[in-house]
DNA sequence: TAAAACAGTTGACGGATCGTCACTTACCCC
DNA sequence: GGGGTAAGTGACGATCCGTCAACTGTTTTA
């Protein structure tokens, strides 16, 4: 209520992305065995008791670190869905965000298959759970608002069989298997590297919306001159980080 | 060399097995957070020491675990790709026993991305890994030797996109994707439940196919009436475990 | 047969980490 | 400046991992 107890506020939650941008940095450096509250506490420069006030526990932590990296994802997707195209190639604009977040965060990519399969949401609390499914919600109706589009459009039919949610199911279960495998780093399909899984994901998201007959088809439409101008263009910044020549570094 | 040393050799062999056995129902039971070295030990009726001449750590018990369970999956998988029958029809055979899988073992799935994310591989020990990583492979191989089959007979052709690897790992990342997915058991296209997502698979699979072109599309064959033959015939031992009345009860 | 050598087994222990809580410190208001 | 409240601390108990010196039972040797 008084202005200094507004102030200590103010800076109780901006410390918040302190925490977790050393948090990230542990990560990075150590893994995510290597990262333990005694250490963080101690970047911090705080307690570990001061940490707890803020996050019911390690997994709270971690929690909040993938949000975090989802809100950049959720982003670049909204950017990528506000696009005036027709859909499908509004989707590929859409694969493309997809992958350029990986490239740029791959941090995430590690951390994510972590957080999905072990227990953390177990133990961390339900309020970051919430706040992490929502985020990612969100992405998926991103991708779903697309197909829904072509689908209104008559680009895409699905007379008896499949839906949009099934074949955004599809996309995204890809995807998040491309990335489980790549944070793996090492069985089958492993053996072209990163870059491979990532043309791999590119190429099968294409014939995925063929199968479905979502025109244009990949073969009536070159979708690779629209990646490339769309690095060039919308995502000219991102393109630039990652240090990606305008037109001549895309996958295969 | 004694006989006495040969048979507690073979005694001590064999243990493994019920060491296995004895983990794997603490994972169901408790999950894979309860499952202690100490308590493991206890339900073993031997001491942590002796455990620990079996594993060199609890991450090698995992793996040691995921391995038997991966045998299993690659026993179905060789009997699908040993049917008789044209490419693509074999290959949804063998999507079938993927499914029969993951439905007859949910653990596997439960536990895989476990493994698989996290840092399990980091500290297990080389030749678990080693053991397991063959057997996936293994898996894929099946996979894959189908897809160059249809190549070979001219069922389907890659022109310059694509190759049978790329494909197959599509179906591969898919199938891993829909496993971590449904592990977690929440989060977006969840909200069908496990059935959904099954179902999806199949969908998808099919579609992505498809999308490459393999002939006979999934409406030029009746691929679901293959399905239930399937499973009245070559995997009706896996059908009547889960239940599955013949006909019926197919998803969708 | 007794003693020595060996293989197999044990569980107490050190080390690491988590999460808590009784206590201290800093800040504010009167 | 004194009293009250909010913020912060770090020692502590609890848990679990993985080790190793000691122990037990069996085989070999003398």
């Amino acid at each position: 209520m008084t202005p200094i107890s507004d102030r200590k506020r103010r800076e109780i939650a901006e410390r918040e992305e302190t925490f977790l941008d050393l948090a990230l940095r542990i990560v990075l450096e150590q893994g995510y065995v290597g990262l333990t509250m005694d250490k963080l506490a101690e970047a911090t420069e705080f307690s570990k008791g001061t940490l707890y006030l803020h996050f019911k526990n390690k997994e709270d932590v971690i929690c909040a670190l993938l949000r975090r990296l989802q809100m950049v994802r959720l982003d670049l997707f909204q950017r990528a869905s506000q696009l005036e195209l027709p859909p499908r190639q509004r989707i590929t604009a859409l694969g493309l965000a997809a992958e350029l977040f990986v490239r740029l965060y791959p941090e995430n990519a590690r951390i994510e298959p972590i957080l999905k399969a072990s227990s953390i949401r177990e133990k961390a609390s339900q309020e970051r759970c919430d706040a992490l499914d929502e985020v990612e919600l969100q992405c998926f109706a991103a991708v779903l608002e697309i197909a829904q589009d072509g689908q209104a459009r008559g680009d895409l039919t699905f007379s008896d069989r499949g839906s949009p949610e099934h074949m955004v199911t599809g996309l995204w279960s890809m995807h998040v298997g491309v990335n489980l495998i790549s944070s793996v780093g090492c069985g089958p399909s492993q053996a072209g590297g990163e870059a491979f899984l990532q043309d791999t994901l590119y190429e099968n998201g294409a014939r995925l919306l063929d199968g479905y007959g979502w025109r244009p088809l990949s073969n009536e439409f070159d979708y690779r001159a629209l990646r490339e101008e769309l690095l060039r263009t919308q995502f000219a910044t991102e393109a630039k980080q990652l240090k990606l020549a305008d037109s001549s570094t895309a996958p295969n």
